[in-house]
DNA sequence: CAAAATTTGTCCGTATGTATC
DNA sequence: AGATACATACGGACAAATTTT
């Protein structure tokens, strides 16, 4: 009279703990033959390969396979969060991919955040947060417009590099909100994630020492691969 | 010739669209029904709706049915976080359930985060924490043993009044670590949500203004109802 | 470069179990 | 107790992407 466990869920429990002894990169059996293995419909198997996916342990594309995913990198938050300096201190090689930079009229919440009355010009940049190669974040920023900003963010040597080079040599967090959402289908792809799976959402202010915002962003972080630090300074 | 999105995205989508002007409680019509209105198999439909799940958008319950979810609560995190204090001043009423106090010799883990030798007793509690009579997060905390420490947090009246209850006024917090990660089985039941939703998890540490450890604790908060701040002090 | 084999993704249909109302 | 509704599992078929031949 006990209540055992669906069949998909031991199937994902028996692979997650024999997916601790494997490396990232290795690939599962197919779907056909775990379903064999395990002597049950290849629908079940299905539904636990998806359990593990959302688990972030495998990751798996259409015509290839099931391949393990790697370990997470850490991200320190805090009042002088710095990216590369951050990902650098940790031994890892961080890198920056600038999918676009605009100068557009900002839309209303862009706007206010930046205390600038709607419809104000602003720079607008969205890219790719990389260590050791592998993408671990999505940016999305709007800027005040500076003489100059637009081109020095193309040329993806990062925030505080763009922003000296337009004569304002530092400035803080004033801010950070974080959630825990899933990645909806544009996200997944950036991120290279399955849609739906966890992605840690952060919405920051960054503002000068007087508190004149600087920059206003949505930075969404692949949740497997990625831990934030909250420390004092 | 054009890739039209698969069946249960659309479904999910349109669904998604009409969610926006439902209010928290209200309850889907059933899967059987929305199949026949989509003109699709039931299964189609279930997809569609395990997508929205994910989202956090709906909660579906076996035998009853597929209902709305409620919006985000706002949670700050800083030096001094505390959660009562934090909620009340958002307006909500805060609450707590207290799952457990023991005194146990501590974990490797546990031990090592409060800088005490391998298997010294701790104080071990585990609970609920709520919102508006709403769960939005599950605590794990372990402390140094202190006399009377286990019985005055099994009273439930917090951690902060329980440590000042031992003679410690006052602890701030060291650092914290956050990471999304999807809700095991466990931490579903605990939070009302579905395996594989995304909640953050919070790893943190508190100590006494000596800098000695007091307390080491992992809290998961659920996803879709809890927004972490991080502000400077 | 092209065709074939492999592998995952989607969709349908059916049946049964189990929790809720 | 009965009806309703979601959960699980099986089976088959075809499409789409990738890898191999």
């Amino acid at each position: 009279m006990t209540a055992d466990p669906p069949l998909w869920r031991q199937i994902a429990e028996t692979l997650t703990a024999e997916l601790a002894a494997a490396r990232p990169g290795d690939r599962l059996p197919s779907e056909a033959r775990l379903a064999a293995r395990f002597g049950v419909n290849r629908h079940t198997v299905r539904r636990a390969l998806a359990a593990l996916a959302e688990a972030g342990l495998v990751h798996a594309r259409r015509g290839a396979g099931v391949q393990v995913t790697a370990p997470p990198t850490d991200y320190p938050i805090g009042r002088r969060t710095r990216f590369h300096a951050a990902l650098e201190a940790t031994g890892r090689v961080p890198g920056r991919r600038v999918l676009s930079v605009e100068t557009q009229p900002g839309l209303a919440e862009d706007c206010a955040m930046l205390a600038v009355p709607e419809g104000t010009p602003l720079v607008r940049a969205e890219g790719l947060s990389l260590s050791d190669g592998v993408v671990i974040g999505h940016f999305r920023s709007v800027f005040p417009v500076l003489p100059g900003l637009a081109a020095e963010l193309a040329r993806g040597e990062g925030v505080t590099r763009a922003l000296a080079a337009c004569g304002i040599p530092d400035y803080t967090r004033a801010w950070t909100r974080l959630t825990a959402v899933p990645a909806d289908p544009l996200l997944a792809g950036h991120l290279q994630l399955r849609r739906g799976e966890p992605v840690m959402r952060a919405v920051a202010l960054n503002h000068d020492p007087r508190g004149q915002p600087l920059e206003y962003g949505i930075t969404h972080f692949a949740g497997a691969r990625v831990t934030l630090s909250v420390a004092p300074d």
